[in-house]
DNA sequence: TCACATTTAATTGTTCGCAATTGAATGTAG
DNA sequence: CTACATTCAATTGCGAACAATTAAATGTGA
């Protein structure tokens, strides 16, 4: 068997890009966690947030089209969230299968504090906002061509 | 207050690089679980395989600073990866504090089982070899310059 | 040597993430 | 209208992930 060199063997650990993936969504993770416990937020619940701040008023459903999520993830968070005074969780009384989650006044204001969140991410990240929308779209390309096969 | 377009809007969840990376990261988990339940593991375990494929006999610590996990992740996968007669886990005797981790034959033997993964990972990432590598770096230089802030 | 700090793994508790199942509501074919 | 299938949220169980703490071993400075 020939020996592959350290820099093409595919089953090197740094030869993977589901690594580098899967680290980098971790280092994101740490770099919000300082910035989000001043909001008293995960990181799940801010993208529920994030969700909720540009359409508020939804299926439990939409949310977990929007993040890839179920509701066996969603459906604790979202209590938490409530717990939280944050959302309100409603029967739907047209569909009574679906629970409509919307935001409560603190919910709302809480869009003005999280403001400054997306602009101390760019700043840990030292690159250009065009780097990074250019990196985003390689990434969100990827992500649906996986999703895409998963489907079938 | 201008309303911004929402393309700009950084608030926007799909303007967002962390939640191209997030959700690429479940992407990625998707498509190597029906590879990986044929080899028996879970994907953090697969890549502390990857790890003790490369070096053997190695402290936990280490395998920690290549998969940035710590003792809390670590300690209990490990313990389910020797039940699963993949490694043994033995305290170092020039330093007591540290527990080594060496695959069993088994664990060796899983590394030919495992020889596919990578290529049916590359056919759903449906790109080629060089763009992938690409990516990789970029999103690796990305991760190191957020890990980079969190030392601060 | 002795006190103190550091290193290392393990432990505890909380929150995700997902597979599998359940149960209620709704849709649909005959 | 009645079976049957589908949809939706909730639940259960397991495996990460991490913060915080603990305990033992090792290193270091006076």
């Amino acid at each position: 068997m020939a020996r592959k060199s350290a820099t093409l063997d595919p089953q090197r650990l740094d030869n993977q890009i589901c690594f580098a993936v899967y680290s980098a969504a971790h280092a994101f993770n740490r770099v919000y966690k300082p910035l989000l416990d001043r909001l008293g937020l995960t990181y799940p619940q801010y993208l529920v947030m994030l969700v909720l701040w540009e359409r508020d008023d939804v299926p439990v459903k939409d949310i977990g089209e929007k993040l890839f999520l179920d509701s066996g993830t969603l459906t604790p968070l979202l209590k938490r969230l409530e717990a939280a005074h944050l959302v309100k969780r409603t029967r739907s009384s047209e569909d009574e299968r679906q629970v409509l989650i919307a935001l409560t006044p603190q919910g709302h204001a809480l869009k003005e504090k999280a403001r400054s969140v997306p602009q101390s991410i760019l700043a840990a990240s030292d690159c250009t906002v065009s780097e990074l929308v250019a990196m985003k779209d390689e990434i969100v390309a990827l992500r649906d061509r996986l999703n895409a096969v998963i489907g079938e």
